[in-house]
RNA sequence: GGAGCGGUAGUUCAGUUGGUUAGAACGCCGGCCUGUCACGCCGGAGGUCGCGGGUUCGAGUCCCGUCCGCUCCGCCA
């Protein structure tokens, strides 16, 4: 049996007798003696094989590989001093001492890996098709135990603010609203389908009123839709309620569970409390309502400056309901044709006719360099060399539209501006907390006419605006939602729910949920608030992401042990897969996809 | 559903205006080496250039199609 593990040995060892176990990290054989690198998870121990101390495991030292699992018992040795020079590692936390071995076992070989293990590999799929190799290495180690430690200090918090963690099930039930749902055919009720959860949501206000009071759990969730760098199937949320609480107090919560988190996680103290901004800023200010706030490039109005411009395309946004908008990239007037034309697609994508821009060369607006300042009064272009305080060398990027849309537009070129002046380089040791507050409790969706939740259909508005809903006046309702940001990554969003059965009806009929509807789908939640629910609300945060913005990554599959690819397969398990026929006839399915084994 | 980038040795990559037998590094195999720690030295094996079609005397390179991967948009209450 071990006695020590790799990342244990020390100089006070010296003398000791230990056994180590492990993998071979590395081997170098110099004909006569050789060293091995025995790693296991704590880290790495050098191992001497001396054929004069030990002729058999000498022997046997010849014929290690890479990988293989061995267990070497010897004595602990200082490092020697070799022709006056020291053979101290003073790179290794070990690098002080060497096992100078007596025994060797192999305790199993391994097979030539399919790729190093001391070397970056970008080549994804290999990665994931051999995940157990993957995972051997140190950073996606050390990234499970910072996952590790992080959860933990969630719970830890939680439970030391009374509350307490409570499973809700993972056989649910489908949602009307919301993502796409996994659905789980019932054997026992042919043609009936489970849903996997997209949240515990409706789970966790029963449990409000069930009397629990502090509720919190770290859930798996379940959404069937595309994937991105921060975005899996199936995610976990750490999702927590309370009853008799408001919004300040699941914030002063939140703010203390992060902190206790990036703790554990990154050994840093972030501060608090963390800033708060309205939407309505996030939106005016960065066009987002997950701001990144570390570089500037504000978002300014110009509305008052061009409201009679001579310039249609401006005027005309304004005479219309609209805004101009504009932002000033310090030191970007060197953009070149391409990055113009790229900043461009962004803006028709996102409902621009085109992107107006000012490269300035020059204090002198006649040295301006744009399609669009020949349109443009001497007093305009004072006017915005003012207001955006223009300097020789800044671009100018405008957006004329309604409010909204031109906030989004210039909101993503401000991202994309950073990206290309490369502003975010070398910060990674920056994190800029904030709250996203007062949400828009409904949006109008033109295309379909109806109005859908902007969080979800739970969520309360503010007290001043509950009389606007039950009335049924819709617009510019603001919901007792906030979202915790950092960096430009929404960590999570909560709110404060209703918990009258009256408001949840109205609310069900602006979703345009019909009486009948409402009782089939969320029957259940209805009655349950008719027997004395406790007003309540809460929060999820997105454990992934916190965790990979701690550990420094650009993804959340290199903080999840076995995540799904792009496309939501499990290339080690090669899940999913076509069901066998008999499971399919037990369940009393039929697919229209021709089996392609077939 | 859409856009962008990519696919060449086990891995990471290079491969010029289309032109000899497609290269390098690491890894792997064999040999040498008693103080290395990315050990070193000598030798060797290893390729359907994602797949299919086209242009051409000749295609890794150009064209068309297709598959796969990643990133982003849509989507994600």
């Amino acid at each position: 049996m071990r006695t020590h593990h790799c990342n244990e040995l020390r100089a006070g060892h010296q003398g000791e007798i230990v056994t180590l176990t492990g993998w071979v990290n590395s081997s170098r054989d110099h004909g006569g003696v050789i060293f091995i690198d025995l790693r296991d998870r704590e880290g790495l121990t050098q191992c001497v094989f001396r054929p004069e101390e030990s002729s058999e495991s000498a022997k046997i030292s010849h014929s290690l590989r890479a990988e293989d699992v061995v267990e070497v018992t010897g004595r602990v040795e200082p490092r020697p001093q070799i022709d006056g020079n020291s053979t101290v590692n003073s790179e290794l936390p070990t690098g002080e001492i060497e096992v100078a071995a007596t025994t060797l076992t192999i305790v199993n070989k391994a097979k030539v890996l399919p790729f190093q293990l001391d070397k970056e590999l970008s080549n994804e799929d290999l990665r994931l098709s051999h995940r157990f190799l993957d995972l051997r290495r140190p950073r996606m180690n050390k990234n499970l135990q910072i996952r590790h430690r992080v959860t933990k200090a969630a719970r830890d918090y939680l439970d030391s603010h009374g509350y307490i963690e409570v499973e809700t099930p993972i056989l649910s039930k489908s949602t009307p609203e919301g993502a796409r749902d996994f659905l789980v055919p019932s054997r026992m009720h042919p043609g009936s389908f489970y849903a996997l959860p997209q949240a515990p949501q409706q789970y966790k206000q029963l449990l409000m009123v069930a009397g629990i009071e502090r509720y919190f759990q770290v859930a798996r969730c379940f959404r069937d839709e595309d994937l991105r760098a921060d975005r899996q199937p199936e995610f976990t949320q750490v999702d927590v309620e309370g009853s008799f609480t408001d919004q300040e107090e699941i914030i002063g919560l939140i703010e203390g569970c992060l902190s206790a988190m990036f703790k554990a996680g990154r050994n840093i103290d972030i501060p608090t409390p963390f800033e708060r901004m309205t939407w309505h800023d996030a939106m005016n200010k960065f066009g987002s309502d997950k701001p990144d706030r570390r570089f500037g490039i504000e978002i300014a109005d110009l509305s008052d400056l061009f409201a009679e411009s001579g310039f249609k395309v401006f005027s005309g946004a304004i005479k219309n309901g609209g805004v101009v908008k504009a932002i000033n990239a310090k030191d970007f007037s060197g953009i070149t044709t391409g990055q113009v034309d790229k900043l461009t697609e962004i803006a028709v994508n996102h409902g621009a006719k085109g992107l107006a821009y000012i490269q300035v060369r020059g204090e002198d607006p006649s040295t301006w360099r744009s399609p669009i300042t020949k349109f443009l009064s001497e007093d305009e272009l004072n006017g915005l060399r003012e207001q955006l305080h223009v300097e020789e060398g800044d671009l100018i990027l405008f957006a004329a539209d309604k409010w909204e849309p031109a906030c989004e537009i210039l909101g993503r070129i401000r991202l994309e501006c950073a990206s290309m002046q490369s502003l975010l380089e070398g910060r990674e040791e920056e994190f800029d907390f904030m709250w996203v507050t007062q949400f828009p409790l409904l949006a109008y969706d033109e295309e379909s006419a109806n109005w859908s939740a902007v969080h979800h259909p739970f969520t309360r508005p503010i007290d001043a605006d509950r009389e606007q809903l039950q009335q049924g006046n819709y617009s510019d309702l603001r919901a007792q939602a906030y979202d915790v940001v950092l960096n430009g990554h929404e960590l999570g969003g909560g709110s404060i729910r209703i918990h009258e059965k009256e408001l949840q009806s109205a609310m069900f009929t602006a979703l345009g949920i019909s009486e009948e509807q409402a009782v089939n789908e969320f029957g259940h939640i209805l009655e349950a608030f008719e027997f004395g629910a406790p007003p309540h609300g809460g929060i999820a945060l997105g454990l992934d992401r916190i965790v990979m913005l701690i550990a420094g990554e650009q993804s959340i599959r290199e903080v999840i042990a076995f995540p799904k690819n792009n496309k939501g397969s499990d290339l080690m398990s090669a899940s999913p897969a076509p069901a066998e026929p008999i499971q399919l006839r037990d369940l009393r399915i039929k697919t229209t996809v021709p089996d392609p084994e077939a």
